[in-house]
RNA sequence: CGGGGUGUAGCUUAGUCCGGUUAAAGUGCUGGUCUGGGGGACCAGAGAUCGGUGGUUCGAAUCCACUUACCCCGACCA
């Protein structure tokens, strides 16, 4: 493990680097682009799975797999979701290796396996999906449909960052058709609403919801409705979306139902999708300069105990103490991780522990046996305390609960901080640059003018924000009217 | 994909400009002794065909060409 002592401060994109691979979650593959998500950062992705599949399943979701390839003709057939994403396909054009004849031990490509039609690789699923449903779908009784799948999706990016922006990620797919535009229009606000709440309790990251304007629009959709959080360093981060899809799919895969009237008409639709970009989002809004900071309802292990001892005899005595203690916390549904490795010191175990961010350190050692004590020590704050043995269980459960609170709270300050009304071109520019964060400031409604700020200053409209406050302003650019304030921050 | 930078032991790097015996250090690793309440100390060891391919040369980590990966800036994007 390499103990790199680069401050958020210093370096915040080395410090993020490092911290990715510091505390084992994730690692460059010898495949450019795409990384290996390595064990402790799986099981937080895991972590991330269950809860949300949880909360699709309670919506009403089941979940289903859809084909890696997707035929060309079926991808170009809705044509702007096909012109979005063509720049970054990956396709396969043969199917063969053979021997080179001019390379000992050397493989090329079959020329003569060269496929009828190219597949390409899968972006995103509508095309595919869309095709199936098509056959799944004659009547209004057939409807809604309403399914979801855990996938990797490829898009070939140019450049690219753990977990961030890698050319292959691993996400969820949700992917329904309904008979009626509102119950599809329904369908993408609940399932934002899913993603927020799940961000807020489940990672501690405080989201706005909103809309995004047409040119941050996914192709092929109607409307899109994000989830915007905002990072230490003040830059925002896209953090869910989902889509009304309208009917375009259906209308471009000829999908029709035959409502109770006997009437043929074209289902509506949504899609909607959370990435392992999560994972960054994770790290950019708890993580400090001493590694990983989790909410205890995200961590792999929620408490760690550290004994220390000298000798085998005192690690014995010490063992069996915590042993009825570590069964309670885990019939509470703790996870608990005992480190009893005898390789290791201490003082190592702390360092190595906070640097992946295990919410609770317990300490038990000579002294505390004598007293009957431990010591508690936590993440977020470093703070630590001696608490006598007498109920531990309770007291750990219910220290669990507040850290998840205030890790929430905390961010949730931060956020709030950095949401600052703009009035004037300069101010805009002013706070940018400076304070950072979101910028909330008139915007004359158009493409083009979103296009000009976005190229003087980086900063893009995140979104408009749910219920937002309707004021006649004028524009922070060009001072032509506006009837409210969008959000603008610099995004990764 | 355009511009810049970097690849030397598991990791971080020195050496490269100005070619010359056995490639250097810290950390990590292995064994041992002492240790153990915040990344331990000492002793002994193992570990590198210097990113890859080709070239120049009596001789290449060092010079040249190509290539590949990563990092930074830009365009693009979840």
């Amino acid at each position: 493990m390499a103990f790199d002592k680069v401050t958020r401060e210093q370096d915040y994109s080395k410090w993020y680097n490092n911290l990715v691979e510091d505390a084992d979650l994730a690692q460059h593959s010898s495949v450019r682009g795409c990384m290996v998500i390595k064990p402790y950062g799986y099981a937080i992705w895991e972590k991330m799975q269950q809860e949300l599949d949880r909360r699709f399943k309670e919506t009403g979701h089941q979940n289903a797999y859809f084909p890696l390839f997707v035929p060309k003709s079926l991808f170009e057939a809705e044509e702007k979701n096909a012109e979005g994403f063509a720049k970054e396909c990956a396709v396969v054009t043969h199917y063969r290796l053979e021997s080179d004849p001019d390379k000992e031990g050397k493989l090329r490509v079959d020329p003569k396996a060269k496929l009828e039609e190219e597949l390409i690789v899968r972006p995103t699923s509508e095309a595919i999906i869309w095709n199936t449903y098509k056959g799944w779908i004659q009547s209004y009784r057939d409807l809604p449909i309403l399914v979801n799948q855990w996938a990797n999706v490829v898009r070939w990016e140019m450049r690219t960052r753990l977990f961030l922006r890698t050319a292959e990620f691993l996400w969820q797919e949700g992917h329904t058709a309904h008979a009626t535009k509102k119950e599809a229009v329904e369908e993408t606000r609940q399932m934002l609403e899913v993603y927020a709440e799940f961000a807020e309790t489940v990672l501690a990251i405080p989201t706005i919801k909103g809309t995004k304007t047409e040119s941050e629009r996914f192709a092929g959709a109607d409307d899109t409705l994000c989830i915007e959080g905002l990072m230490q360093d003040g830059k925002a981060l896209q953090m869910g979306t989902s889509h009304f899809l309208g009917q375009n799919f259906a209308k471009a895969f000829d999908v029709k139902y035959t409502t109770k009237e006997g009437k043929q008409d074209y289902v509506w639709a949504t899609s909607w999708g959370v990435s392992t970009r999560l994972m960054g989002a994770l790290i950019m809004t708890h993580s400090d300069d001493e590694g990983l900071v989790l909410p205890p309802n995200l961590a792999p292990i929620q408490v760690v105990i550290v004994p220390i001892y000298r000798g085998m005899e005192q690690l014995e005595t010490i063992s069996d103490r915590m042993e009825p203690i570590i069964k309670n916390l885990r019939k509470r549904g703790i996870t608990v991780k005992f480190d009893n490795r005898d390789t290791h010191k201490p003082g190592y175990k702390f360092a190595e522990w906070e640097l992946k961010g295990v919410p609770i350190r317990i300490a038990i050692g000579p002294r505390d046996l004598e007293n009957g004590t431990v010591e508690v020590a936590r993440r977020d704050t470093k703070e630590k305390q001696v608490l006598e043995l007498t109920d531990i269980e309770n007291k750990i459960e219910h220290l669990l609960e507040a850290m998840q609170k205030e890790i929430y709270l905390s961010a949730l300050n931060f956020r709030d901080n950095h949401i600052t009304n703009v009035n004037t071109w300069d101010e805009f520019k002013e706070v940018l640059e400076n304070k950072t964060g979101f910028i909330s400031a008139h915007w004359d409604g158009t493409a083009e003018t979103e296009d000009k700020i976005k190229e003087l200053t980086k900063a893009t409209i995140r979104c408009i924000p749910f219920d937002n406050k309707q004021e006649p302003g004028e524009c922070i650019y060009t001072g032509n009217p506006s009837k409210e304030r969008v959000l603008f921050a610099k995004a990764y």
